[in-house]
Parts: structure tokens; sequence; C-alpha cells
DNA sequence: TGTGTTTATGTCATTTTTGACATATACTGG
DNA sequence: CCAGTATATGTCAAAAATGACATAAACACA
């Protein structure tokens, strides 16, 4: 986790907090962002793989199209308790939450 | 994931949303809770393996010690969120947490 | 017993997250 | 081109989560 990866997460709109510890507390913030974004990656995958619409998904969550879009376009505003009620709308098991806990995603440059 | 699992949960304070859709909404979001219990028990774990305390979780999380204890508790006030980055914070790594997906939390009688 | 440390529980003002809504922008067949 | 469907983006009042604080209870170990 280099400094130049918060800077693209911050530029995000992510908070990754200006706290003291630049080096220790905001990593651990910015390795939940890196989880956050695999999850919203696997979350559209499994819905598209089902073609279930982002406001099919909405109505099994009880939520909006519009949030489900922010969900998956990993706004910051969303948090992972949603994330993961969303997946799991979707019909993903916990195993399937679990394989997207290992994939790192990438932020684009 | 029966009925009288949904009560448990309730009585203990977690809001398993009472929306028309028992069967479905509610399960999504008591899976939520279960993967939560299972996540603050690893918490606890990782923590006490270490030897740290609570007030120095909560110095490294920039948080308090009284939030710490609740996360640890299981109290349905603690985010996902917040779970996660306690983890990470005990210096779990991704592995880590992902093992803790998989156990289930018994949800005591 | 007392003293220090750790953990638990309650409260609350502030901050963050939420669903809902409006509206804009793709995308798809006709 | 149009009409229908899907997705994206901005805003906001209401709801939920947060850190901080007080204080109690449990624990250790002299």
């Amino acid at each position: 986790m280099n400094s130049t990866k918060l800077k693209k997460l911050r530029t995000a709109g992510w908070k990754v907090s200006s706290a003291k510890d630049f080096l220790n507390l905001s990593v651990e913030e910015a390795m939940l962002v890196e989880l956050k974004l695999s999850l919203t990656s696997a979350l559209k995958e499994a819905r598209q793989k089902r073609h279930i619409s982002q406001t099919d998904l909405a109505a099994r969550l009880g939520s909006s199209q519009s949030r489900v879009a922010k969900i998956e376009a990993g706004d910051p505003s969303v948090s992972l308790d949603l994330i993961v009620k969303a997946l799991f709308a979707t019909g993903a098991t916990r195993r399937e939450l679990q394989r997207a806990f290992t994939a790192t995603e990438k932020i684009a440059a």
C-alpha cells in the first residue's frame, strides 16, 4: 500500500482519514476501501450473470435503483453493510463472498 | 435460517426488518448479522492472541474503548465497516478475514 | 483488603448513510 | 429517428452509526 494509491483513493472521493498517523490509520481505511471495491465488482458480476436489473435488485433489497447504481459504482457513500446485503440479495452464498475477498481490486491509474 | 433464529436475533436488539417479504428481505439481513457475529468473534480472538487491550485497539483505530467493547459484544449499533476496520487494525490479513467468513456463529439459545 | 487495569453499559451531540426522487445519459430494437 | 428499458448522478430529509464521556463491573495481584 503505497502513498500513490492513497492519493488515488482520495481523489476518487474516499475519505481516507487525514489522521496524525498517516502510515497506520489511513492504511487500514484504504484496505477497507480496496475490500469494498472487490466486493462491488463481484456484485456487479453476480447481478449481471443472473440477469437481474438494478431496479429488481433494489426491490429485493428494499432500496432504490439509484443506490444500487452507487453501490456498483464504488461510491464512497455506500457502507460495507449495504454492499454485503446486496450481494446476499443476488443469491450469493457466504462462500462466494469469501472468494471475492481474495481478489485485490486494481485502482485505475 | 429458521424463524426461531430470526426471533433470537430480534430479541438481541437486531433490527431484522419487518418488511413485507419476511422470508426474503429479512433473511438477507439475518445473514448479515450472522456474518457480523462471526467477525466480531474473530476480532476478539485476534486481539487477545496479540495481547492488545481494547483501549490500545481503540487508539489504533481512532476510536474509543467503549466502542471496541461494543464491537466485540456484537452490539447492533456497530457497522460491518467498523468491524472490518478493527480486524485490520489488529494486524489481521485479508486471508485471516476470509477464514472468519466461513465459520458460522451460533446464536446463544 | 485496596489499587490499578481491563472490560461493559448507557447516553448523546455530531457525522455518516440511507431511500427516495428528479433527471440525465446510455443502450436496444424497431 | 423514436420508444422503451437500463444505468448514472445529484440532492436532501430522515435514520443510523460514530466517538466521546461517565460510570459500573470484573479481574489481577500484592
